[in-house]
DNA sequence: ATCAATGCAAACCTTTTGCACGCGT
DNA sequence: ACGCGTGCAAAAGGTTTGCATTGAT
């Protein structure tokens, strides 16, 4: 069975870069939040903590890239630009619960969209944004203790 | 009747703050476009086009200010800041649909958390984030000509 | 060997802050 | 007259760009 990141590899290679030892950090610390939106300068910050000599100009440059070849996803949340490795299901519609607490984020099975087709007469409805906040089942059990 | 402008200068008043010249100017900019979501940065332009002499660090020292006393709505969209006059419906619940054209603004009626509070047992749902795009029922029309 | 990718420094854009002056009350 | 609000300049924070050097293929 393959990996995430030995997909995630292949990817960048049939993009056309390079697979230079950044580029295998970064999809490495991706990785390792696989399920969670990180901030884009935490994880800059981070992987600077980890290779000091890499400069934060080629994490955003890479980001970016990996952006664009759907291997990240990006999202702004109060204002912080927040990115999520995406590897499986690359091509599904859907939406995130994700824990305020711990940043772990759960796929919903329903899109809303529906529900909302036929209640702007005429129009069209060309994209839509959708993302639920709160505790997680895990985080909402240590709040109460 | 009262004007939304007027009610807007007597929230000003009533949470202690002064009647400049320059809030004036930007309650009635924000009152033009009373139904849009307006980029922060060409508020801030259209703002000092129209009174050169008034600073950018004024805007967004009083957008901030509005938006605290509720008087305006802030949004991210693009990874841009956007901004709304908002002074009837002041504590109504409600999500929009955003004209991408032109920038109008609807609400809609339909709430779609409902519809979720049961898929993510034992967690907690504490925030949602919910927005349509597309064309208006104007637009639409325009743009099938 | 080639050309893309990196690191560095500097620019850029949006937003915030400190401070002396001016204006609304 | 008092003190908040303004303008200015400068800083701050995140992100992008230009360019010479380094490194993957």
């Amino acid at each position: 069975m393959e990996t995430t990141i030995e997909r995630a590899t292949k990817i960048v290679k049939q993009g056309g870069f390079k697979l230079t030892k950044q580029r295998k950090s970064l999809l490495e610390l991706l990785a390792e939040n696989y399920q969670r939106y990180i901030d884009l300068t935490d994880l800059d910050g981070k992987m600077r903590e980890l290779y000091p000599k890499m400069s934060y100009t080629t994490v955003y440059r890479n980001i970016r890239e990996f952006s664009n070849l759907g291997l990240v996803e990006e999202q702004q949340h109060d204002g912080k630009t927040e990115v999520k490795f995406q590897c499986d299901d690359l091509h599904q519609h859907h939406h995130h619960f994700i824990c305020n607490r711990c940043g772990k984020v759960q796929e919903l099975e329903m899109c809303p969209l529906n529900f909302f087709e036929e209640q702007i007469p005429g129009s069209t409805i060309t994209g839509h944004q959708f993302e639920l906040y709160g505790l997680c089942a895990e985080c909402t059990m240590k709040a109460t203790n």
